[in-house]
DNA sequence: GGATTAGGTTTTAAGTTGCAACCAAAAACT
DNA sequence: AGTTTTTGGTTGCAACTTAAAACCTAATCC
């Protein structure tokens, strides 16, 4: 089963394929969800997500596995196992943030509850964003994509793309990535 | 006490499920991360991700018939089908990129490549995060859950629930600390 | 005209998911 | 003490999904 993404490894320069073989998988991000939203027990996750037991029992296991959450068994009842986010959970936050907003933008017009809003104010949080070193907010339209012997240089040299994909430059992109990766 | 948490339980409606409907699919996210490194074409994907055929094909169609991607013949050649993300598509970016720094923080010592720059200085990007509505940048420590109608409200309210799982009571108290204090 | 390329579909095997039943240990009830 | 209930599983089997390979059709190249 560990080996499924063969095909991947040569195309693995990035940390996405990681993060898949966990988050990938059915059922992850619902749990996740779940263990954000304060649920901590196996028959709590069983009635909240309206999943297979074996399923469940099998995706606690895998993300215990992965560090994303920790078992321990109850204090006051030993029957009783508790699961909670690790810090390595607790920093998929962004991430499932960013996949429910966008959902919220795009899906259907369920209003969000209960939501997440700032200590400080109790205002609820602005969305995920992509920041720059200095801390502006970027889009799309700000990125440029390109090898990382580029960075930092002159948008005259060759080598940067549109992220939208002007056509040429991004094959040539992608051959020259081919091409470093198959020389190192 | 135990019922502050208990509204929490039930109504949890949030646009994650809608999001998974398409990006929890197997390849979606491998096949999105494609798009934004300029791969638009069928045979493209193919030797690029190292998915099947029929694969790809259902799940081509099943991106497009989400609106993630646009299914263009291509002009010059009309044997070519260009596969190109939508606006919708490309609002996926802050997800795929949470996703893609959490892999590489805690995956693999793989050197991300190609790499994202900021247009202004080809630097590149700072870490994807979540923002207040101040602009601040917040942690899950910044944050507390709450019941939309709670929004706003001072902490002392009940439902108030930090991230992290600890009880009412821990917040009860506190607070109830701070009062005893600001009335002596 | 014949070979090749692009983008599929079909067929069949292998793997995954989901339901329902079963199980064992700890706790609760009587 | 003995039975019942709760909790967190496992097992077995049917239904569905994914994967690999072969096949198909239209357009382009030579």
């Amino acid at each position: 089963m560990g080996d499924l993404r063969e095909p991947l490894r040569d195309l693995i320069e990035c940390g996405l394929p990681q993060a898949l073989e966990v988050m990938g998988e059915r059922w992850s991000f619902m749990i996740l969800r779940a263990s954000f939203n304060g649920v901590h027990h196996f028959e709590e996750f069983l009635s909240e997500l309206g999943i297979a037991r074996n399923i469940l029992s099998n995706r606690l296991a895998k993300l215990v596995e992965h560090g994303i959450l920790k078992r321990e068994p109850c204090a006051d009842d030993r029957r009783k196992i508790e699961y909670r986010l690790t810090e390595k959970g607790f920093d998929l936050l962004p991430a499932m943030l960013a996949l429910r907003q966008w959902g919220q933008k795009y899906g259907a017009e369920v209003e969000e509850n209960p939501v997440l809003v700032d200590e400080r104010d109790r205002m609820p949080i602005g969305p995920v964003s992509i920041l720059a070193h200095d801390g502006r907010i970027l889009t799309h339209e700000d990125l440029w994509l390109t090898m990382r012997h580029n960075v930092g240089k002159r948008p005259e040299d060759p080598g940067f793309v549109f992220l939208d994909g002007s056509t040429p430059d991004a094959i040539a992109a992608r051959e020259s990535a081919k091409k470093a990766a198959a020389s190192a």
